[in-house]
RNA sequence: GGCGGCGUGGCCGAGUGGUUCAGGCAGAGGUCUGCAAAACCUCUUACUCCGGUUCAAUUCCGGACGCCGCCUCCA
């Protein structure tokens, strides 16, 4: 990365070399006695009156004590927390190492040949996030993990200013659960995201509506393919706008499609990479020479290791199904059918992803996404179809998320672990899900558990309290995040946590330091660094989706949930209040307090205010509401 | 067997070759308040283990142990 001149961090070398004199100092007191016999720790933990502790407790703890100034002293020292500080991973020089986890394995863009960051590239006709001083001597661009060469990369679109993005979306054979939400907040992000950085997003995200699952499925239920995919269409989308994702440019459905599916498919028959054998149609594996790129595996490993049934109408038996025929009497019996050169039949499951994003995003196209258990074979066989078909790459980038667990295992309907997204949103807002998922970063894997759903939501209230106590003010804020987001010096480490390929656990704690901040200046009654604030409240909470509602609004519907729960009427509770007002006013305390104490036993919390006395549930979430137990 | 990942404080979860510091939740003390609540301040200093490299390792390298995922429909 070359940075322009006069721009590099400055440190004053003289400060510098000082404080690194006092450290070295700080560390020798504080140095471990790493390889010392058993024999001398003993003796050393006796001379501190220390024989007593922890078995096994690693003999560095101890002497800590010796080392630098505990934390009540430093911050004697420097009480001012910088909010402005830059991450240290911006600095110049520290994108070296850290490539035990993979999340920080990036290419390195301090040396070696010249990477540009996108933006540099396009020049100034993409807006920039802002001037120069505010993302100054860091990585400017986006960068995200890009599957087929496993590392973080700069992102850089096909076409300056514009993104296509697709991603796998849902079989609709059933409820989304809570894996599912996770694909869907995740990526959401990352089209928030693009559009805060001012690109033009075309984000497409499919359907799947015809395939073996949603037969057995009808048939169990005994009605038409068609009727069940309409109504898990429909509780899909009040799901995933339940989520707070935007909407997707375009969604396509398999079933609209499938013309598009039979030319690719003739296409690949051209190319004899595919092969009908009655009214079959396969994939020729062996004539594409870069099959596994993606998942990183030989074809002779996956056969060695392989646990798949050999069909023997099949060439090799990592050969996969085009199109698959479907009998008259099937057909009469209610499973879909096409038309297609080699009879009635429908697509396989890969074609339809390889058809519908080419021909809504081109070829190729920018990212590709979807959970992580798609990358063998799924994305592996759309990219064979895709580059086989054309003789050109399928997609720049393929972005895959982690697997949600329950117990450390994963969360998936053969288990039978799966909490549907309408089981958690019945209890608790769904806002609070979008909150805990992107809580983790989309490529580590997470635990699921109500309790943990619970405590993003007492979060979430903390965000929307500050709000409102914020708009009460007369600090109103912008709802929306504008795209692209303002240069604010306060929102660079949004910027910075984010440009790390999305991390959004990094920007929620950037959030709640802002809230921190906004409640501060609330405090100290300054309108106007709170109406500020406030702003870049809601532009970074915005841009990860949450806080978005008017504030009033969401407490409101929580109170109510809360007095539903507890069986009383919002007029009772304000009977009680104005009856304690009275009792305040002639400063009766005791009568004051009893009214306080029984509203207290029904859950209400009174909230005695400089605009009157206000109420809020006890613990907003606190009870973990009955766990809806896995699904069958 | 092949490929990939993870192990951080009471819990969740970022991050890092030395620096003042993630953040959330929970708990404790304080400020404020008639009493509270909320908010703010402070505290509860942690990186699985064993080696190596280094002046310095939780961080880099090697190994061990434990856990998880993909290789079969799966987000």
């Amino acid at each position: 990365m070359v940075l322009p001149a006069g721009l590099e961090p400055q440190q004053g070398g003289r400060d510098r070399d000082r404080r690194r004199r006092l450290r070295r100092a700080h560390r020798r007191r504080a140095r471990r006695p790493r390889h010392q016999g058993e024999a001398a720790l003993r003796a050393h933990r006796a001379g501190r009156g220390e024989e007593g502790l922890r078995e096994g407790t690693h003999p560095g703890r101890h002497h800590r004590r010796a080392g630098p100034p505990r934390r009540a002293e430093r911050v004697r020292r420097a009480p001012h927390r910088d909010l402005l500080r830059r991450p240290r991973q911006g600095r110049r020089g520290d994108l070296r190492g850290g490539a035990r986890h993979p999340r920080r394995r990036r290419l390195r863009l301090d040396h070696g040949p010249q990477l540009l960051p996108a933006e540099e590239a396009r020049g100034a006709e993409v807006p920039r996030h802002g001037d120069e001083d505010l993302l100054r001597g860091d990585a400017v661009a986006l960068s995200l993990h890009n599957t087929l060469s496993g590392r973080i990369e700069p992102f850089e679109p096909l076409e300056p200013g514009k993104v296509g993005v697709y991603v796998c979306g849902v079989t609709v054979y059933d409820r989304c659960h809570v894996g599912h939400a996770r694909v869907f907040v995740a990526f959401d992000v990352l089209h928030r995201w693009l559009r805060a950085r001012g690109y033009q997003v075309t984000f497409v995200r499919n359907i799947t509506d015809v395939d073996d699952r949603m037969i057995e499925r009808a048939r169990a239920e005994g009605v038409s393919v068609a009727a069940l995919a309409e109504r898990n269409i429909a509780e899909f989308r009040r799901d995933v706008a339940a989520l707070g994702c935007l909407a997707p440019a375009r969604e396509p459905r398999a079933t609209e499609w499938i013309e598009a599916m039979i030319e690719l498919i003739r296409r690949l028959e051209d190319k004899r990479l595919a092969y009908a054998v009655g009214g079959d149609v396969y994939y020729a594996v062996r004539g594409f020479p870069d099959y596994g790129k993606l998942s990183k595996r030989r074809l002779e490993d996956m056969i060695a290791g392989a646990r798949v049934e050999v069909d023997e109408r099949k060439r090799d038996p990592m050969d996969f199904a085009l199109w698959k025929s479907v009998s008259a009497a099937s057909e009469a019996a209610g499973e879909p059918a096409w038309p297609s050169p080699w009879g009635r039949g429908r697509p396989g499951w890969h074609i339809e992803c390889s058809a519908m994003s080419t021909a809504l995003l081109g070829q190729p196209f920018d990212l590709h996404c979807g959970g992580e258990d798609l990358i063998f074979p799924h994305h592996e066989n759309e990219i064979a179809q895709s580059e086989g078909a054309a003789g050109k790459p399928f997609a720049r980038g393929f972005l895959h998320n982690s697997f949600v667990r329950i117990n450390e295992e994963k969360m998936s309907k053969s288990l039978g672990n799966v909490f549907a997204i309408r089981d958690i949103a019945e209890r608790l807002p769904a806002e609070a899900l979008r909150l805990f998922l992107i809580s983790t970063h989309y490529r580590s894997p997470m635990d699921f558990s109500l309790e943990a759903v619970a405590e993003s939501f007492r979060a979430l209230v903390r965000l929307y309290e500050t709000l409102a106590r914020a708009d009460a003010r007369g600090a109103r804020g912008p709802q929306a995040a504008p795209a692209p987001l303002p240069p604010t010096p306060r929102l660079e480490p949004l910027v910075a946590a984010l440009d790390d390929d999305l991390n959004t656990a990094r920007a929620v704690a950037v959030l709640f330091d802002l809230v921190r901040e906004l409640n501060r200046a609330l405090d100290a009654g300054d309108v106007a660094a709170a109406a500020a604030l406030r702003r870049d409240v809601s532009a970074a909470a915005a841009v990860l989706g949450v806080g978005e509602r008017r504030s009033e609004e969401f407490l409101d519907a929580e109170r109510r949930r809360a007095l539903a729960a507890a069986g009383l009427a919002a007029g009772e509770v304000a009977r009680c209040i104005a009856e304690r007002a009275a009792a305040r006013s002639a400063k009766d305390w005791k009568r004051a307090d009893e009214l306080r104490r029984g509203l207290a036993a029904a859950g209400i919390v009174l909230e005695d205010g400089a605009a009157g006395t206000t109420w809020r549930p006890a613990s907003w979430g606190a009870e973990a509401p009955a766990r809806p137990g896995p699904r069958a």
